[in-house]
Order: C-alpha cells, then structure tokens, then sequence
DNA sequence: TTATATCTGACCTTCTCTGACCATAATAAT
DNA sequence: ATTATTATGGTCAGAGAAGGTCAGATATAA
C-alpha cells in the first residue's frame, strides 16, 4: 500500500492515520498489529511520531484502543470498537462535570464530537447555544444554579441524541 | 489623480475577497481549502489581513462558514452556505414573541418544520429536550421566568440553525 | 471632524515532529 | 540458572510550523 504520490496529503500525522485505518478497514478481524519501528521507517520519521499519532487520532475517545508490548518481537495493537460507538461518549460527557459544569470544556468536547462524526455541525452550534452563559442572565439565578441548570439542559438534550442514534 | 474619479479603487480587503470567491465559485467542492499564510504572501500582506477580510466578507451573515486548523500543515476551510426558504420560518417564529411561550405549540411548529425538511429528526428532539418543563423544576424560577427563559434558549437555538443552512 | 473600515505587528495557542533517554522482553553468552 | 546483549516500544521536553487575537495606526467616508 503506497501513500507516496498522494496529493493533499497535508501532513505526516494524517498520512500515517489514513494509513492505519485502512489498514483496520482492509482488516477482517477486530484489530491490526503494527511493528513501531517498521511503520516508522516506511514513513521515514522517527519512531515517536507513531507514538504522537496513535495518541492523536486513535484515542479511546476516538473509537479506538491500543495495546502493545515491547521487547524483541514487540507490536502494537490497535482496535477499532465498532459495539457501542456512542457509549465511551456517554462517559466522556459524564467525566467532565467534576463538581461543576465548565462551558468551555464542553465546548471542545462538542468540536471532538463533530470531528468524530457523532454530531452534526448544526447540532455542535444548537448545543453551544443552550450551554451559552449570556442566555441565562436575568432569570435571578446564581452563578451556581447557572451552571446546574446548564448542565442539566445539556445533558438532556445529548441524551436525545446519543438514544437515537443517526 | 485620474483613476480615483473613475471608480473606486479597489483595497487589498476586496481584492482577496473577490479572489476568494472565484476560488469558491470555480470549485466543484463545498468548500475550498487555504493557507492563510500561503495567501497572505500571494497578497503581500501580514497573515492576520486574511483573518480581517475572512471576518468582514465570509461572515454568517453573509452566508459563509470558516473552519480552520492550526499547526504543520494547517489550513482555512471556506464554506458556501446555502440558506433556502428560511426566512418565513424565522417570522413564524419571532411572531411567539409578545405571547406567553407555549411549549405544546412549539413543540407542533417543531414537527411541521420536520415535516417541512427545515429541521431534522434529531434537532427537532435536542430542542424538544431544551423545552422540557420537568427539566426547570428546582432552580427557583417562577412558572413565568421559566417561559421567558425557555422562550429565549428556543430562540437562541432555533436561530443558530436558521444561520446556518443546510 | 468624527465615525467607520482597513491594515499592521506583536504576542498567543494549537498541532506536528524530532531526538535523547527510559523500560521491557527475547535471546545469546557464561 | 544467571547475566549480558540486543531489539523492541514509551515518555517527555523542546523546536518548528501553522493559524488566532487584539490594540493601535492609517485611510476612507459621512
């Protein structure tokens, strides 16, 4: 499987994600075994970079899982979850809400979303809007009550969409 | 000098918008694709003119989208937005105003414009989710604050899909 | 003149990539 | 068996390569 040639191919890190995932695409079992080293000098960079790579764009957050061992003969493996594709984020949403509900952390969390496909652009905006401080001056709440009643709505209203499924 | 009364001279802000949009209207995509650097040194300028002209010219409002990433090998994602026969729909809409808010009714306009294609399945949920009575009880908000409020995150929301477009 | 629009440059944030150094497993040597 | 060597993979700090923001200077319009 070559990647050289390709155009747009903007930088190494997307080269190498492309890669793998056809790789796992062109895969019939659950998971693709890679050599580090191997794959590394197939892209002439140094082994780190897969390292930087997987980190990136094969997080559990992403969908995916990585095991590996080291030592003569070592590998890493890297699993697609197909089975619940929407419940790692159910978690995820529930993680960030420590003690209170932060906006701007959810709003990262719903651009990830968006990249990963389990969202629409449309609905990253529909929810940034609900979770919107602005939106809740004037109704005497505290500062407080703000962010519960925000994490509530927003809460709610991912539900909606993580039952439903696309 | 003579040329000045013949027709307005044309500032770098409108030359790289105009280019921008033969780009757009030559491509086959969606979208086109940027470097803001690259097409700050085509225009002989700083790199933050191009973010200048992006926001004046390829607004929302204007019926544009802008998306970006940063790092090696970034680039600037200029979308067409194509906003249809929303126009009516937004004056239904504001014409809540004045009135009480409704949730029963909206939740009927919420399936027309379903029905209508303006919305989807999945947004006309989330926003059903965000006018949920049961989900304002405990934050000490009187009966009429809660329809205020939940009048103004309806609108907040439904408008951030009007915005948009398709 | 005053208000608005354009343009620049300094500084910031995010993402990528490398290299030095560390940890572990298999294998060869003792 | 124990130890040394070799072959992997892991971590982290820092350099580099984009794009973002904002205050202020300059130009244009009212």
């Amino acid at each position: 499987m070559s990647w050289e040639g390709q155009t747009n191919m903007p930088n190494l890190t997307d080269c190498i994600e492309e890669y793998i995932k056809k790789l796992l695409a062109l895969s019939t079992e659950r998971y693709i075994e890679i050599q580090r080293r191997e794959l590394a000098s197939k892209f002439a960079c140094v082994p780190s970079q897969i390292n930087y790579v997987l980190e990136r764009r094969f997080s559990l957050e992403r969908g995916y899982l990585v095991e590996s061992r080291r030592g003569g003969g070592g590998w890493i493996r890297i699993y697609r979850i197909h089975q619940g594709h929407v419940q790692p984020w159910r978690e995820v949403i529930n993680s960030i809400n420590g003690r209170v509900f932060e906006p701007a952390k959810t709003r990262q969390l719903l651009k990830r979303m968006h990249e990963e496909k389990i969202i629409s652009m449309r609905e990253a905006r529909l929810l940034e809007a609900v979770i919107r401080d602005r939106v809740y001056d004037s109704y005497g709440m505290s500062r407080e009550q703000v962010r519960k009643l925000q994490h509530k709505l927003f809460s709610e209203a991912m539900e909606e969409l993580l039952k439903v499924g696309y």
